[in-house]
DNA sequence: ATTAATCGTTTACAATTGTAGACTAAATAT
DNA sequence: ATATTTAGTCTACAATTGTAAACGATTAAT
C-alpha cells in the first residue's frame, strides 16, 4: 500500500506536524511563522524539519506552480495513538489499568467525555478478564518474583 | 530537595530501568543477563547504559565491599506518568477525552480495573466542564480557525 | 602465587536530532 | 530589466543515543 512510512517523529518534528494538522494545506511560510512565534526557531531551522518530514513522507507536497503546498500524510490521532500504545507497551499489562486511572484523574474532561468514557467502559466489560496476565520478560517485572 | 534529577530517559535506558524496577536491588550482572536475553545486547552495551543512568542519578549505587548494588532512584509509575503527561501535552486538550477512549478500548483490563475506572470517572464529574477549552497556540490547532 | 574471570570506567564511533547558515533558482518589486 | 525577497536544498556542527571494544583494578580459581 503506502511505501512504508517512517512513523518515528521527533519532538521538534512534532511541532511542525501540529501546524500541518491544523490546516488542510499549508505553505512553509505559515509553518515558519507559527514556529517562530511558539518555538523561537529561525526560519532555517523550521525548513530543516520540514525537509526531514518530507523525506520521511510524513508531509506530502503538492506543487502549485513552483511553490509547494504541504499537507500531513498521517493523521494526528493515528500518530498519537501509536505513541501512546508504545508507551503502554513498556510497562506490565497489569499496571495499565491503574495508569489510566491516573491519566483520567488529571485530564481535563467535559461531561460529554465522561459519558463517552463510561460507555466505553461498559462495552469493555464484555472482554474484561478476572486478572490481566503479566506481559513481561522474566527479570523485568516483579510478577516473576512474587505473586502479583 | 533531590539535586534536580534528569528525568529524560531514552528507550535503551528504559530497558535497564525496568530491570531495576523489578528488583529492590540488583547487581550489574543481573541487569546484563536479562538484557542479553531480551535485547541481545553485549555486556559492554548494557554497562554503558548503566553508567549513563548512574550519572543521571536515575540509578543509585551502594557499595557493598567493592561491588556495586544498583537501585532505582525514581519509581516506574512516576516516570511513566510523566511521559504520558508529556504526550498528552502535545495535543489539544479538547482531544484528550477521545484519546483516552481509544486507549481504554484497546487496553487489557480486569473487572477490578474497570470498577476503579468507573469510580474515577464518577469523582471526575465534580470538576468536569461543559466544554474543555482549546489549549493550543494559534496556528497549531483547528480550534482557532473553525469552531470546535 | 599466578592465572583467569569480573566489574566499573574510558574511549570510540556511527546515526539521529536540534539548530542554523549558505547557496540557488524563481518570484516580486522598483 | 535589475534588485530584492522568498523558498527549497545543501552543508555544518554540536549533543544525544545506540552499540561496543579496551583498559585497569579486583576477586576468584588453580
Amino acid at each position: 500500500m503506502n511505501t512504508q512510512i517512517d512513523y518515528n517523529i521527533t519532538d521538534a518534528e512534532w511541532e511542525v506536524m501540529r501546524v500541518a494538522w491544523a490546516h488542510e494545506k499549508v505553505t512553509s511560510k505559515e509553518i515558519i511563522n507559527v514556529l517562530q512565534q511558539k518555538m523561537d526557531w529561525k526560519p532555517a531551522t523550521t525548513k530543516t524539519f520540514i525537509g526531514r518530514l518530507v523525506k520521511k513522507e510524513m508531509l506530502h507536497t503538492e506543487t502549485e506552480g513552483k511553490k509547494y503546498i504541504y499537507s500531513a500524510n498521517v493523521s494526528e490521532s493515528e500518530i498519537t495513538k501509536k505513541m501512546l500504545h508504545e508507551l503502554l507497551e513498556r510497562m506490565c499489562d497489569k499496571e495499565i489499568g491503574n495508569t489510566i486511572v491516573d491519566v483520567i484523574s488529571k485530564a481535563p474532561l467535559s461531561f460529554k467525555d465522561i459519558e463517552n468514557l463510561e460507555k466505553t467502559l461498559e462495552s469493555k466489560k464484555k472482554d474484561a478478564v478476572e486478572e490481566v496476565p503479566c506481559s513481561c520478560v522474566p527479570g523485568q517485572c516483579k510478577c516473576q518474583n512474587h505473586h502479583c
